[in-house]
DNA sequence: TTGAATAATTCATTCAAATGAATGGCAACA
DNA sequence: TGTTGCCATTCATTTGAATGAATTATTCAA
């Protein structure tokens, strides 16, 4: 047990595991499900196609690792960015509709700063489209706590119950900043003419918007 | 050339090319392009699988004729509010915010007031996540025609240019409310615990929201 | 530290099942 | 009778997974 078990020479099969689910990450949420095929996978991996049954059981097991490594990897962020809102909730003087903006903003910003992060939420968008068995997984350790967080937070900001149901399709409303940021990308591509983003200005609007939301509740 | 060119004895093969078409919308939005086989797709529509190279030229002819169909079908609708919108606009004592937010609630209406209309965006979603031929078709008959007039719209709310970067993410932010609530209906059925949306209360709490940001800009 | 013995992993190849499309016969209708 | 659409069957590929040999890593007695 010495302070650098992380050192390069990991466990063997480990390195292959975590070229699949990388692999799997750009490909399930670039294309979906079934127009990935265990060759494609194996290739993109850089592995041989038999490690997809030996490692993962099948190319479902590799999905669902997938869908696994998401949940703890953006979990991460989004936690953090879940513990910073309620921690200004908890503030006497909290100004409620700045931070719902920040959240939402932080949201935004965790799904679309980074081309990763696109694929990550492009593999939640088809599960939503069509759940399959890691959407409960998904469900409970992103969807949920960040909705209930919004909840909270547009609650107590219109003085509402947060388990209402004005107070969850207002919360969805906020947050559907987040899915169309993403899912409609390619129709804003378009429409700027350019290839990519400015993410500063995504995020500029993003927060002025929901500022004005807020305001004009 | 009688007025009743539609009545029922149709021209023969279109029969068998509506019932692959309808099958088509069904499916290829629920489960994507590859997750359709053409058995499924045949046996849905109550045909012989050869009529699928036979009428369209294979399966892809089935995609790009759903794609158009679904233009077709729902670009009347969409055309429609574009010119409620716009003839709201051409008034002088116009109140902008309200026509922006009657734009947004009838897109949402459209979109998420039936299974089918539910149906036809998810397939405009996984066009966006991984754009085909069809994404063409669908930009330029759909997506762009909405875009421009929420923009007009902004713009003139905000007295801003209607092709201004600005303008445009602000109607994007606008707009996303269309993918929140249809990409994330599944997300907000848990949380509500029901099987169906209830229609009326997203459709105001649309208007709600939307008046509220427009006003709060 | 050796150095076999053992386990774990990778690989080229193969297999059965599926998929999309083609084929040729058949029926309906002009 | 000739054209058009429909159908059962078949075909060549592709797909996910299995197989067993080859290779690499780990263990542990000497």
């Amino acid at each position: 047990m010495s302070a650098n078990d992380r050192a390069l020479p990991e466990v063997p099969g480990e390195a292959t595991r975590a070229r699949l689910v990388a692999a799997g990450l750009e490909l399930f949420g670039g294309v979906g499900y079934e127009a990935v095929t265990t060759r494609l996978l194996a290739a993109r991996a850089g592995v041989n196609q038999a490690a997809i049954p030996y490692h993962f059981g099948g190319k479902q097991g590799v999905y669902l690792a997938v869908a696994q490594h998401l949940c703890d990897t953006n979990g991460d962020r989004i936690r953090q960015a879940i513990a910073t809102a309620r921690a200004g909730l908890d503030a006497p003087d909290a100004d409620v509709g700045t931070l719902l903006a920040d959240f939402i903003v932080a949201c935004v910003d965790i799904v679309a700063g980074s081309e990763q992060g696109l694929l990550h939420y492009a593999f939640f968008v088809r599960e939503q489209l069509a759940p399959s068995a890691a959407f409960d997984m998904i469900f409970d350790q992103m969807l949920l706590p960040v909705h209930q967080l919004v909840c909270d937070l547009v609650a107590r900001l219109k003085g509402l119950p947060p388990d209402a149901e004005a107070t969850m399709l207002l919360a969805h409303a906020f947050l559907a900043q987040v899915s169309g940021f993403v899912t409609g990308r390619r129709l804003l591509q378009r429409r700027l003419q350019v290839e990519t983003l400015d993410l500063t200005a995504v995020l500029d609007t993003v927060r002025y918007f929901s500022i004005a939301a807020a305001r004009g509740l």
